[in-house]
Formats: C-alpha cells, sequence, structure tokens
DNA sequence: GCTCCGATTATCT
DNA sequence: GATAATCGGAGCG
C-alpha cells in the first residue's frame, strides 16, 4: 500500500528548489484551508533578489522576511488595499523565492467558500485570481510562516503530472516579460486578465 | 466584446 | 508620501 501523505522532510525538500522548477508541479495538487480545498489551475513563480518583480528584490524587509526563510512556508501578504495574496516559499533555506497561487477550482467545501465570496460568483470564478483565491480559502496574513504540513494551509501533491502552458506574468510593473507564468490549458478558472498597461519590460 | 478607473491599506522610501 | 504580484463595475463600441 503506497503511502498517500508525503513526510514534513520530503515536502520540504520538495520546496527547496528553485520556484521556476516547483511552480509547473504545483499544477493539479490542492490546497486546503478552512474546510475549502482547491485544486491549482494556475501559478507564477518569483525569483529572489534578481527578480525585479518579487518582493525579495529589496532585500529581506520585514515583510518579505519569509521567503529567505525555510522552503515549505505560506507567504501572504495584502496588495491594493483590498487583496490577500498565497505564496509558497521555495529555494533552501536562506534562499529566496516563493510561488504566487493564482487561481484553482473548488473541488471540496463550495459552501465554506461562498460564505466569504457570497452567492454571486459562478462556480469556477470563486477562486479565480490571486486575491478571489485567497479569499475562498479564507487565508489571511496572520498564516505567513506556518507550514504546509501543520496548516491552517495544507498542501498535497498532484496525483499525477499534466501538461501545462508558460507565459509572461500579470499584473507586475517590472520584470513583466519574464514566462514565470504557468497554468493548465483549457481550465476556466484560469484568470483571464491581460498583461498590466503599466507593465514594461526588464532592462 | 474590450478598456478604463477607483477603492483602500500595508509596506517601503 | 508613493506605490502596489488586484478586483469588479462602469462606460464605450
Amino acid at each position: 500500500m503506497r503511502r498517500e501523505v508525503a513526510t514534513p522532510r520530503e515536502l520540504e525538500t520538495f520546496f527547496a528548489r528553485p520556484a521556476a522548477t516547483v511552480a509547473p508541479q504545483l499544477l493539479g495538487s490542492t490546497v486546503g484551508c478552512n474546510g475549502v480545498t482547491v485544486r491549482l489551475t494556475e501559478v507564477e513563480a518569483y525569483a529572489g533578489v534578481d527578480d525585479p518583480a518579487s518582493h525579495a528584490s529589496r532585500g529581506p524587509t520585514p515583510r518579505a522576511a519569509v521567503m529567505f526563510g525555510p522552503p515549505g512556508r505560506v507567504y501572504v501578504y495584502f496588495v491594493y488595499g483590498a487583496h490577500w495574496a498565497v505564496n509558497l516559499v521555495c529555494h533552501p533555506d536562506g534562499v529566496a523565492g516563493a510561488v504566487l497561487l493564482r487561481a484553482g477550482e473548488i473541488i471540496a467545501g463550495e459552501a465554506s467558500a461562498r460564505l466569504r465570496r457570497g452567492e454571486r460568483p459562478a462556480r469556477v470564478q470563486l477562486a479565480r485570481g490571486p486575491g478571489n483565491l485567497a479569499s475562498a480559502l479564507g487565508v489571511t496574513g496572520a498564516m505567513t510562516g506556518s507550514t504546509l504540513w501543520d496548516g491552517p494551509l495544507v498542501w498535497a501533491p498532484a496525483s499525477r503530472p499534466g501538461e501545462h502552458q508558460v507565459g509572461p506574468r500579470v499584473g507586475v510593473t517590472g520584470g513583466a516579460d519574464a514566462p514565470m507564468r504557468m497554468w493548465l490549458p483549457g481550465e476556466p478558472s484560469v484568470s483571464t486578465y491581460k498583461r498590466s498597461k503599466r507593465a514594461r519590460p526588464t532592462t
């Protein structure tokens, strides 16, 4: 009988690799929190100090410190005065990097998700976009630094690898050209946003 | 259908 | 004081 749940050590090893390597392997994996489970359909890799779009690019400020710590932790931040965004910390301890969870499909706990997202959104919209995904899962900044095995956020690997597509990043004002955004083709829960008009190439 | 714009606050300079 | 890894609604064609 194959073991179903990876050990903490296995999980930490899994995340102790470059964000760009881990990111595509997160597609199809699941994240659970507050009674809601989501299957990830879109993610985006953020490297460390050399990535102008990463919060780590300005060094280990208080906010970004978690990204410099051990892998397999959660990094949650607040943007645009309105939304939370969830990241999973990658790279070995001491090297910054993370993967932003951009979108997912609700596979369990839709009722719980609607307590926070409301009855209005269509099912595929409940966790479409980073802010909505965090809202559906009830993630808040207080969860920053917690591990993916002790919760409150719990992660489980994909049952099998899937095809994925790669494209430019969304919504960033620097390094937007980097093909660091990855998603599962044909998934209606993938965010449809165009690149920000304020975006500019890396140079 | 597509494009534009305001909301609202933690974080950094 | 300025900025931001967003969202949803308004306006236009």
